[in-house]
DNA sequence: GCAACTGCTTTCAAAATGATATCAGTAATT
DNA sequence: AATTACTGATATCATTTTGAAAGCAGTTGC
């Protein structure tokens, strides 16, 4: 098999990669949301079903963008992680959310974190990458304070935890 | 219809925009090809069908990444127009072409502009940008030298003649 | 010992994709 | 005036992809 490819423009390859619905999603998943297992990633946002996540997955692998190994602590668990190629994807999934908040019906919530990292810029993109690859692929990292990671989902329950708030205005004895 | 997306998460809803094969294709052709015309667009490097084509542009126009309107040269013809929307994806595909001429097996000349675009950096996107929003939304601009696609069609042509003299090299009189 | 959890796989219906042919009108060519 | 080529699509139909739901052989925690 040498290639049977479309074409081989950057952009259309690209494409061929991570030009369907779900792809994406995975990494956006094991990215912001930490996920590294099969059944966390299951539980995603967009309900994807298992069969497409299997599938997806197994492209993932094959593709390069992650890879897969026991997890020690259960005969049964794998442990997904992402490869450089895949880590090297923050600044694209930066920009994705920023053009998908300016122009889309996102809610607040679900948008905080792309905000976030819309003001942080390539310093916060440089930063988050390198606690990736931390974390992913074994590299040692200077850590100082909480992860960004950490930074976004705080922002985020901060907006659910005040939009809570906002639904039910001091009716607890009722 | 209210809304039937999969979630709120501008990642996501970016994805239900173009998450598929040929959306972003048909949006690289007019940005970098200054295809305006339905023909132009069925002659990609990729091949795409007319149905598919007609399918993709009736949902874009939908979106709002698109205008058509009438070609006064042609009873027939339509002229389709990016939309801010989609000028505003400069950027992404700048960052889409640079990761896949990293990680993907690209060929030379279809990846000079991708270069280009990657060297050239924010300053020379939002160039570009403005000089679509003069061709496609009639903004007016201080246009001073070539413009930035010209700049990178020569480029392209360039490593085409290149190519070519080194396939046959010093052999005209055979 | 049993319920809950593990990463999948199977099944089957529905939807999307895409190659090909076609169309009715327009324009350029001869 | 006749022909040829071009216009933006549609229609047809086979193939591929998607996706919901159920199931499975183990493993683990209680």
């Amino acid at each position: 098999m040498i290639d049977d490819h479309r074409s081989a423009c950057p952009i259309n390859l690209s494409l061929e990669v991570f030009g369907d619905k779900w792809s994406l999603l995975i990494i956006r998943d094991m990215i912001f949301g930490g996920k590294r297992h099969f059944r966390e990633l299951l539980r995603s946002q967009e309900g994807i079903s298992s069969n497409i996540l299997a599938d997806r997955l197994k492209t993932l692998l094959e593709i390069g963008m992650l890879t897969k190994r026991d997890d020690p602590s259960h005969k049964q668990k794998a442990i997904y992680s992402l490869t450089e190629m895949a880590i090297a994807l923050v600044p694209i999934m930066a920009h994705l959310g920023a053009w998908g908040r300016r122009y889309l019906p996102v809610s607040e919530e679900l948008s905080i974190r792309a905000q976030l990292m819309e003001e942080g810029g390539p310093v916060l993109w440089e930063r988050f990458m390198d606690e990736l690859r931390a974390e992913h692929l074994g590299v040692s990292r200077a850590s100082d304070g909480p992860s960004v990671r950490q930074t976004l989902q705080a922002a985020y329950e901060e907006v659910m935890t005040r939009k809570a708030k906002e639904r039910e205005p001091a009716n607890a004895g009722s």
